[in-house]
RNA sequence: CGGGGUGUAGCGUAGCCUGGUAGCGCGCCUGGUUUGGGACCAGGAUGUCGGGAGUUCGAAUCUCUCCACCCCGACCA
C-alpha cells in the first residue's frame, strides 16, 4: 500500500477528551474518530488492526470446533420477555420501537437469540454438543462510557454459545475454550492472566476472566506467582496465618478521641498499628440492622457480602438509622454493648486487644476482646478484599495483586436459559432434557486499546507483529528527487508486495522527519529507510520499532533479512 | 443517577473576573528557499465564540435555560 493512495491522518497533539495513553495514541495515530459518547468510527488504519484480531480469534475458534454464524443486531422484545431479562437488564439495554410500535432492542448480548435458534433445530442428543459463535457489533448503554474504545457503548465482540447433553460435555467445551483463549491472547502478543471470576448478571456455575495486565486496568486481580491460583479480587481469598490468640492482657478502656472518625485517624491518634483497630460498618437488609466488622486496614468486599443469603440486598445504613439503633454517628460505632446482629470478617476473629468505636461521639475503646467485652459475633464470613503478600489459598506462595483489562470471559451457564426457553432434546432413553449451556466472550475492539496500553513508548504505539496494521514500512528519502532512490524503492516495494508482505510505502513528498515520526506513532514493527547516501554503498537501513539502533543492510541481502525477521518472530 | 468540570477555526489553547464584536501555536492554501528526525521566509483562507432566551446603546464576556462532552463513583467484553 502506498501512503499516497491510502488515508492516514495523524495529530501532533492529543484531543483534550483523551486521558488514557491508549486512547490518546489511537486518536493521534488516526485509528479512530469519535462520533458521540462511546461511539467511534474505525478509520482505515484502525480497521486493519481490528480485522487482524478478528481473524486470529476466528481461526482459533474454528480450530476448537466452534461454528460461526451471524445473528441480527436488532432483537425482538418477546425473546427477552421470555427469560425476564427485558426488565432485569435495565437501562443498559437500548430499547427501540419499530414503525408498528413493536418493542426491540439493540442486542447487548445474544443468549436469548441463540437459545431460540437452537431450540427450533435441536431434537436429539446426537446433535450435541454444539458451539456457535459470531463476531458482531454490540450495544450497551453504559452508565459512563470512557477511555475511548476501552469502554465504548458500541463495540465489537466475539460471543460463543455452547449446548450440551450433560455437564461433562460442557466442562469439556469449557476447557477447549479456555485453551483457545490462551492461544488467542498468546498469538496476539499480549501479557495476560486467566483468573477465576464471578458469574455476575449472566448467572451460572463457573467462570474465568482473561485479563491483559496493565496499570490502567479497571479490575484488580490476585494471583500466586508460585502456583496457578489466580482470581478476580472480587473472589480472591487467602489463608490466614495460624495464630494462637493472645490472652487478653488488659482491661477495656474508653478514650476521648475527638474528631477521629476513620480507623486511620484513630490508629494515628492512639499511636496504634492500623491492624489493631476494628472498622464497624452499619448496614441494613430486610429492615434489620447488622454490624459488619473488619480489621482497620481491610476493605469490605461488597460481592462477598451479597453472597451471604440474609445480606443479599444489603445497603449502607442511613445516619438516621444508625443514630436510632446505636445512639451515635458513623465514625464512633462499635460492637461493644449493642444487641445488634454482628457479622465479622474471618480476620477479625484473630484479633485481640483491639480498638473500636465506643458508640458515643468522640470516644473509642481500646484493649477490647471478644467474649470478654462483648458477645462473639453472630456470623463469621470472609467479607473483605485480600491484600498483596497474603498467603495464597493453596498455601503455595504469597499473593500478588495487579491491575488488568478484561478482554475475555468464559461462563458455564448451566440450564438457566434452556429451562426458561425450553431448549430441550431427547436423550438415549427418549426423555426430554434441558441443555447444559456455556457462553464465551472476547472484546475484540477493546483488545486494540489493551494492546496499545501494554505496548507504547514516547514515540507512539509499538504494535505486536500479529496485529500491526502493516508489517513493514519503506521510507525513501528523496523519492521525488532521485531517480536511483525511486527505482530501488519501487523494486523493494514490488518485491515485498509479491512476497505477500503487508508493506506500506511512504511515498509522500515530505521531509524525512515527518515520515519517521508518523510511522513511529502508528507503530509499524519494521522499517526500511533508503536514500542516495546508503545506495552509493548499495545498502539500506533497517530498524525495528522497538530497537534502539539502526542497522545497515546490504541491498541484495535486505530481502532475506526481512523474511527472517518476519518469519522467525 | 450523584459529585466536579469544560464547550472559542481541523487539533491544542488565550481572551471571560473588570462587556466595546476574537488572538496565538500546530495544521491547511499560494509562492520561494530547503530536504537523513515534526524546516524557513513571505503572503493567505478558515470562527453561527455549543443552542436559545434575556439584561445592555453594545455580550465570547453578565443572567436564565437547554444541549453536548470530559473527569470521580456504582455496571460490564
Amino acid at each position: 500500500m502506498r501512503v499516497s493512495q491510502f488515508f492516514i491522518s495523524t495529530l501532533k497533539e492529543a484531543p483534550a477528551e483523551a486521558e488514557l495513553i491508549s486512547h490518546k495514541l489511537m486518536l493521534r495515530a488516526g485509528l479512530i474518530k469519535r462520533l458521540g459518547s462511546g461511539l467511534y468510527t474505525w478509520m482505515p488504519l484502525g480497521l486493519r488492526i481490528l480485522r487482524k484480531i478478528e481473524n486470529i480469534v476466528r481461526e482459533e475458534m474454528d480450530k476448537s470446533g466452534a461454528i460461526e454464524l451471524l445473528m441480527p443486531a436488532i432483537q425482538p422484545a418477546e425473546l427477552w420477555q421470555e427469560t425476564g431479562r427485558w426488565d432485569v437488564f435495565g437501562p443498559q439495554m437500548l430499547k427501540i420501537k419499530d414503525r408498528h410500535e413493536h418493542d426491540f432492542c439493540f442486542g447487548p448480548t445474544h443468549e436469548e437469540i441463540i437459545t431460540d435458534i437452537v431450540r427450533r433445530e435441536l431434537s436429539s442428543y446426537r446433535q450435541l454438543p454444539l458451539n456457535f459463535y459470531q463476531i458482531q457489533t454490540k450495544f450497551r448503554d453504559e452508565i459512563r462510557p470512557r477511555f475511548g474504545v476501552m469502554r465504548a457503548r458500541e463495540f465489537l465482540m466475539k460471543d460463543a454459545y455452547s449446548f450440551h447433553a450433560d455437564v461433562e460435555s460442557l466442562e469439556e467445551t469449557y476447557q477447549l475454550m479456555y485453551q483457545a483463549y490462551d492461544r488467542i491472547f498468546t498469538r496476539l502478543g499480549l501479557i495476560f492472566r486467566a483468573v477465576a471470576a464471578d458469574t455476575g448478571a449472566i448467572g451460572g456455575s463457573g467462570s474465568h476472566e482473561f485479563h491483559v495486565l496493565a496499570e490502567s486496568g479497571e479490575d484488580a486481580i490476585a494471583f500466586c506467582p508460585d502456583s496457578d491460583y489466580a482470581a478476580n479480587i472480587e473472589l480472591a481469598t487467602s489463608l490466614l496465618p495460624a495464630k494462637t490468640p493472645q490472652k487478653p492482657d488488659a482491661k477495656i478502656q474508653k478514650i476521648h478521641t475527638p474528631g477521629q472518625k476513620t480507623c486511620v485517624d484513630v490508629a494515628n491518634f492512639l499511636n496504634l498499628p492500623l491492624q489493631q483497630t476494628i472498622k464497624t460498618l452499619a448496614v441494613t437488609a430486610n429492615s434489620t440492622l447488622y454490624l459488619l466488622l473488619l480489621r482497620g486496614d481491610h476493605q469490605l468486599n461488597e460481592l462477598k457480602v451479597r453472597k451471604i443469603p440474609f445480606l443479599a440486598d444489603f445497603e449502607m445504613a442511613s445516619e438516621e438509622t444508625i443514630l436510632n439503633e446505636t445512639g451515635t454517628v458513623p465514625g464512633y460505632i462499635g460492637p461493644v454493648g449493642l444487641a445488634t446482629k454482628i457479622v465479622a470478617d474471618k480476620a477479625v476473629m484473630e484479633m485481640t486487644n483491639f480498638a473500636c468505636g465506643a458508640n458515643e461521639e468522640g470516644f473509642h475503646f481500646t484493649q477490647v476482646n471478644f467474649g470478654h467485652d462483648f458477645k462473639k459475633p453472630d456470623h463469621v464470613f470472609d467479607i473483605r478484599n485480600v491484600l498483596a503478600g497474603e498467603l495464597s489459598p493453596d498455601g503455595k506462595g504469597n499473593l500478588e495483586i495487579r491491575r488488568g483489562i478484561e478482554v475475555g470471559h468464559i461462563f458455564k451457564l448451566g440450564t438457566k436459559y434452556s429451562e426458561q426457553m425450553k431448549a430441550t432434546y431427547l436423550n438415549k432413553l427418549g426423555q426430554k432434557q434441558n441443555c447444559e449451556m456455556g457462553c464465551y466472550g472476547i472484546g475484540i475492539s477493546r483488545i486494540v486499546a489493551a494492546a496499545i496500553e501494554q505496548n507504547n513508548d514516547d514515540q507512539g504505539i509499538i504494535f505486536p507483529e500479529a496485529i500491526a496494521p502493516f508489517q513493514l514500512v519503506i521510507i525513501p528519502i528523496g523519492l521525488h528527487k532521485s531517480e536511483q532512490v525511486k527505482s530501488e524503492t519501487e523494486k523493494l516495494y514490488n518485491m515485498f508486495t509479491d512476497a505477500n508482505i503487508e508493506v506500506l510505502l511512504d511515498d509522500r513528498d515530505e521531509r524525512p522527519g515527518v515520515m519517521f515520526v508518523d510511522m513511529e506513532l502508528i507503530g509499524i514493527p519494521h522499517r526500511i529507510v533508503l536514500g542516495e547516501r546508503g545506495l552509493k554503498q548499495s545498502s539500506v537501513e533497517y530498524k525495528g520499532r522497538a530497537d534502539k539502533n539502526v542497522q545497515t543492510i546490504a541491498l541484495d541481502k535486505i530481502n532475506t533479512f526481512i523474511m527472517t525477521k518476519l518469519c522467525i518472530k
